[in-house]
DNA sequence: AAAACACGTCTTGTATACAAAAAAGTTGAC
DNA sequence: GTCAACTTTTTTGTATACAAGACGTGTTTT
């Protein structure tokens, strides 16, 4: 599907945007972009705006294409929302989720705990990210599957910061739990419940951190 | 803002695809629309390349792109999702709406209610987009507010249809004042459920107004 | 006659060339 | 010495030129 070299260029720009090669703020400049990708600035524009787009990138005419840091106040908005699109997909799961899935939810769980055990939190990271989408799959509603993937993958770098908090693995690990409990039971509101607890938590977290590493940042 | 003759082109295209000139699965010729709107393929590109990605339009590379016929089931699946968003939006509304925005809401709601006794469709299309619009605001939420604007706008053609339905607009009044009054009493809970099933109607309007209409398109 | 291969055309994707606008640097006047 | 206007330079936005893949058609071969 990303066959065109604008497509690839665009999720490379994303890469290293996300691992803060390109930090916020920083000018993305075309004719470098191009040198440095061996092709022509037209590739480098369309994959550009495709992250304009997305909003990762903000593009002022005339001016240049700037890498936009979501500001802290937005981002909590941004996990809020979050928590509420994924108790969405918890409630309708919980109706219709199938056996076969929830021993899914089970063994990525179990992952979940060797990666805790090991202190390996990029594997814990891989698969959590499994976990949620396995909730998002069993929404049943494959537009709102697509919505949640497309702003779980946008906080992805701010999720992962919350990560390394002291005791956040294991706490998350039992709110996992909790939320597999409650789809095994049918229970929809509860699942909904625990799933937006344990977002919003990762949304308070990331607050935290970050206005305690940042005490006046702008 | 959209300055750039890409941008102006892109709305433009919207516009001619949302009012039926381009009907699902036409194609869309790079140099016809050139030609037509008296530039070069360049910011045609550009302009197509933005509406594949708000998803209006399909890009199959090396073939062209296609105005996206959503189907049936998706459609209904993006107005439960919208369903599901309006009731955040509502939830969070009636904790912190004030006095100046519920007067805004009622001054808008009379507004429609004349359009609807002037049998005034566009009208009430129109005030009714303004009230969603206070509800998405007084969320608080900004990045939930655009989401939901998003949304709106992408159901737009097809929310227009329902509201053709006989007696639809009367009912969408009374829904509109349950609504309203759920926020005044600043419950939240009423609040969401209300407008969840506002807009849960209108997509259950829509799938029985698609579905005698086409009963069996593909 | 049917199938396969080759060629030609058409369309997308990419590169380059040009135009316009904004930023920066310079010169001149007060 | 400072401010302002003009020029230069840099960079975005658009046009055009070029390349490469896909589809159709026609011919050839079995």
């Amino acid at each position: 599907m990303a066959r065109k070299r604008s497509d690839i260029i665009a999720d490379e720009l994303e890469s290293l945007i996300f691992d803060g090669t390109f930090a916020g703020g920083a000018r993305l400049d075309e004719v470098q972009l191009a040198t440095r990708f061996s092709v022509s600035r037209t590739p480098i524009r369309e994959a550009l705006q495709r992250l304009t787009i997305s909003g990762l990138v903000e593009q002022i005419p005339r001016r240049g294409v700037f890498v936009r840091q979501p500001g802290l106040a937005e981002l909590v908005e941004m996990f809020e929302v979050m928590a509420e699109l994924e108790a969405v997909s918890a409630r309708l799961a919980a109706r219709r989720i199938a056996e076969d899935a929830l021993d899914d939810l089970r063994s990525t769980n179990r992952r979940c705990q060797l990666a805790v055990e090991a202190q390996d939190a990029d594997g814990y990271y891989r698969e959590n990210e499994r976990f949620h989408a396995i909730v998002y799959r069993q929404s049943g509603n494959t537009f709102l599957e697509q919505e949640c993937l497309r702003l779980h993958h946008r906080l992805q770098p701010f999720r992962r910061l919350q990560l390394r908090l002291r005791g956040r693995l294991r706490q998350s690990m039992a709110e996992h739990e909790a939320i597999v409990d409650a789809l095994e039971a049918g229970d929809g509101e509860a699942a909904a419940a625990a799933i937006r607890k344990h977002v919003a938590v990762q949304g308070e977290k990331f607050h935290y951190l970050m206005s305690t590493l940042k005490p006046a940042a702008e």
